[in-house]
DNA sequence: CGCTATATTTAGTCATGCCTAATACTCCTA
DNA sequence: TAGGAGTATTAGGCATGACTAAATATAGCG
């Protein structure tokens, strides 16, 4: 009967109101989540993310006081994360089934994620055998909504080595373009050669690159063997 | 510029725009639109129609006199072609890649229709093979926008005999699912025993049916030899 | 500790798309 | 041909989710 309740107030929510807690949840893995960044992330002004935010508290979605940032509550985590695993399962789907290119994904996922139902959902995850992790690398809560752990570290921060790409954060599409058209997908392994302030140099079997530290920044590995 | 000013308006008309749009297609085949006609079929009052008529006469996409009912213009006939075809083709979509049975496929295509890009409609047209039928025998406009003739005429008007299953026009699950159990499919086979005004009799391979006549209305067949 | 730059909220609008109630039109029938 | 039944439109509201401009709170700094 919970089970009722919840699904009654997850179809009374507006695709913006998915979006707003979509990433409320996505900034709170990096800090606070002010009105600011929460504007800039959802394309409006802060005033309208203001209103907003009211309208969830007063469902309940979030924590939130005025001038102090805002949090999901644990209904409100339970509608993000299932948004999230939507657009995870779509981008993967999209990508195996349907061939497209992992930096054409996210857009088409960021609109049918709240239009898919739950057989749509469970269709596709069974049909991409219940996976873990999107195209990105991004890893896709499951179905009870527990997000896997977080691997790997930023190649940002790394010592000249042997590494695999375990995760690629960047959402700008040119950026994804270029990291693909490199090979620098997840699961692609390489050597670092070298780190500076501005840039790393690294070495992959199909030839050296120089990548600025803006993009070496969104981009996780782990370390392997030679 | 034809081109150019036509998607742009594309962009900007509502997943409720649309959904008038298509209806106004859908109810002109079988006779004048009404305003109350277009208001059971969109689940609105009579006077939200009006409302909705003017805006869209506006915009060029319907002639609409008042108290004299509604069309489409060409603009409009456009719109609502290319959101048939994206219901269509989802629906049989969802029906070949992912294992829907035809009862259910309505609901979702219903939201999908609206959210999908000209991308993934060409990518699901292009691993179906480009079909002009949906499962429930619906002509699918083609990727220019013309719908295939109509083929087929209702089993209620026909004789004793033998016949194809073309099309079912019904979209009530119940109904669906019926037919779906008896068989009843386009490509299937039947003898038509006997008819009369409450119900049409009839052979399948797996047994004998009496229909009544108002899901025999929306069958369509053809002619076949014994 | 007070001042100011910045972030945030409030106040007031607007467009959409729905509603109900009241009014107007159409067309059939007596 | 005048009602009336039934259909359609107008009038007036409401919720949603944006916006701008104005007011206000916070926090960092001299
Ligand atoms: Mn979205
Ligand atoms: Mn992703
Ligand atoms: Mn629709
Ligand atoms: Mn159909």
């Amino acid at each position: 009967m919970t089970k009722y309740s919840d699904e009654l107030q997850r179809a009374h929510l507006s695709e913006a109101q998915e979006d707003y807690l979509k990433q409320v949840l996505l900034l709170s893995e990096t800090g606070p989540v002010t009105t600011q960044a929460l504007a800039e992330r959802m394309g409006v002004r802060p005033a309208s993310v203001t209103g907003m935010l009211k309208k969830l508290a007063s469902l309940g979605l979030v924590d939130y006081a005025p001038y102090r940032g805002v949090g999901l509550t644990s209904a409100g985590l339970q509608v993000a994360l299932e948004i999230l695993r939507h657009h995870r399962l779509i981008e993967t789907y999209l990508t195996k089934a349907l061939g497209y290119d992992w930096d054409e994904v996210h857009a088409e996922a960021e609109r049918l994620e709240h239009h898919i139902s739950e057989a749509f959902e469970e269709r596709i995850a069974e049909w991409l055998g219940h996976p873990e992790r999107d195209p990105h690398g991004d890893p896709i809560p499951s179905p009870s909504l527990t997000l896997p752990p977080d691997a790997g570290r930023s190649l940002r921060a790394c010592q000249p080595g042997y590494y695999r790409l375990l995760r690629v954060r960047s959402q700008d599409k040119d950026a994804l373009s270029l990291l693909a058209r490199l090979g620098l997908v997840p699961g692609a392994r390489f050597e670092l050669l070298e780190t500076s302030a501005a840039a790393v140099r690294l070495r992959l079997s199909e030839g050296r690159y120089l990548l600025p530290a803006a993009l070496a920044d969104g981009i996780d590995v782990e370390e392997v063997s030679p």
